[in-house]
DNA sequence: TGCCAGGTAAACA
DNA sequence: TGTTTACATGGC
């Protein structure tokens, strides 16, 4: 099966690619020759996805390479939304440049990242995970923590000679003990916490469709940092790449200090009294500025 | 080698 | 309600 997502409005497939190939040790898609291969879950099932675009960034061009099943068009429905969602295609970006314009921070930074989307994690399980075993360590570090637990407790296929992953099922890292994940080398802390949280979802305690009926950014975040685990940081950072909420802020954030530090030249980061100050402009496009700002890390 | 990393919980004032 | 500290460990 192939189709074709017609993209509408700013969208920059290079910029989105070089935002996804920030890591060499990433191991939920792969990315090879321009082309992007990911293997989603689908009603149970999985598919293996090719992703490309044509020169004008026109459009979207995704190959369905591989499938548990036979594709409908209730599948193929399902896989546009995916990759729809993952590249956050529906949202006008107009407002965010038009803001941006006016913004000492942001003025070159829009122009230099032109076209980039918040790439979003579309699982819950999976931005929590991502979220907690990013705290307190380096990115190169948080990797290798990410391959290890996916190559550990994820389901995978072989297609090619390379194996391509799903995400661990929260049923069964519900199941884990502290010490298995210690194995990986993650914190007793960040064990704790990653069992905690994929015990609430495998409970049903804990959805993502619970979060979005929250309403509201700030009422989503209030369920979220209520998780043993979840600080505001990391509840900000799901906010934004998985709720896709687009003033979710993870003012915390070292990366945003880092990148403001490196825009302001100066010589030490920023207050978190300063960045609400820089900030002030940004209302209902933070989460786009700090991905932004995070693009000029690397 | 020592400081730092896409923080959080718990203790404390 | 707001601030300080322990936690852990790889990367550079």
């Amino acid at each position: 099966m192939e189709i074709e997502i017609p993209v509408r409005g700013a969208f920059s497939f290079a910029e989105n690619m070089g935002y996804l190939t920030r890591s060499t040790n990433e191991c939920m898609y792969q990315i090879d020759n321009h082309k992007i291969t990911k293997l989603i879950p689908l009603q149970g099932e999985h598919v293996l996805l090719e992703i490309s675009s044509n020169d004008s960034n026109k459009s979207l061009l995704i190959t369905c390479m591989a499938s548990s099943m036979t594709l409908n068009e209730q599948h193929r429905a399902s896989i546009i939304n995916y990759v729809e969602d993952w590249f956050d295609l529906e949202r006008d970006l107009t407002p965010f440049y038009d803001m941006a314009q006016n913004d000492p921070l942001l003025r070159e930074v829009v122009k230099r990242f032109y076209g980039l989307r918040i790439l979003g994690i579309s699982d819950l399980f999976e931005a929590l995970c991502w979220g907690i075993m990013g705290q307190q360590i380096n990115l190169t570090f948080a990797y290798t923590l990410k391959r290890r637990f996916v190559e550990a407790y994820g389901k995978h296929i072989e297609w090619n000679g390379q194996n391509h992953y799903l995400f661990p099922e929260p049923q069964q890292i519900a199941a884990l003990t502290v010490e298995d994940l210690r194995a990986l080398q993650l914190t007793n802390k960040k064990s704790e916490y990653l069992i905690g949280v994929a015990q609430l979802i495998a409970d049903g305690r804990l959805t993502k469709e619970q979060l979005l009926a929250a309403g509201d950014c700030k009422s989503a975040e209030k369920q979220l940092v209520q998780i043993r685990g979840i600080g505001p940081w990391t509840a900000n950072y799901v906010l934004m790449r998985c709720l896709r909420h687009s003033s979710a802020f993870p003012i915390d954030d070292v990366g945003l200090h880092l990148a403001i530090k490196h825009l302001l030249d100066s010589d030490r980061k920023p207050t978190i009294s300063e960045i609400r100050q820089l900030s002030a402009n940004w209302s209902d496009w933070e989460a786009y500025a700090t991905f932004y700002l995070w693009r000029c890390l690397y």
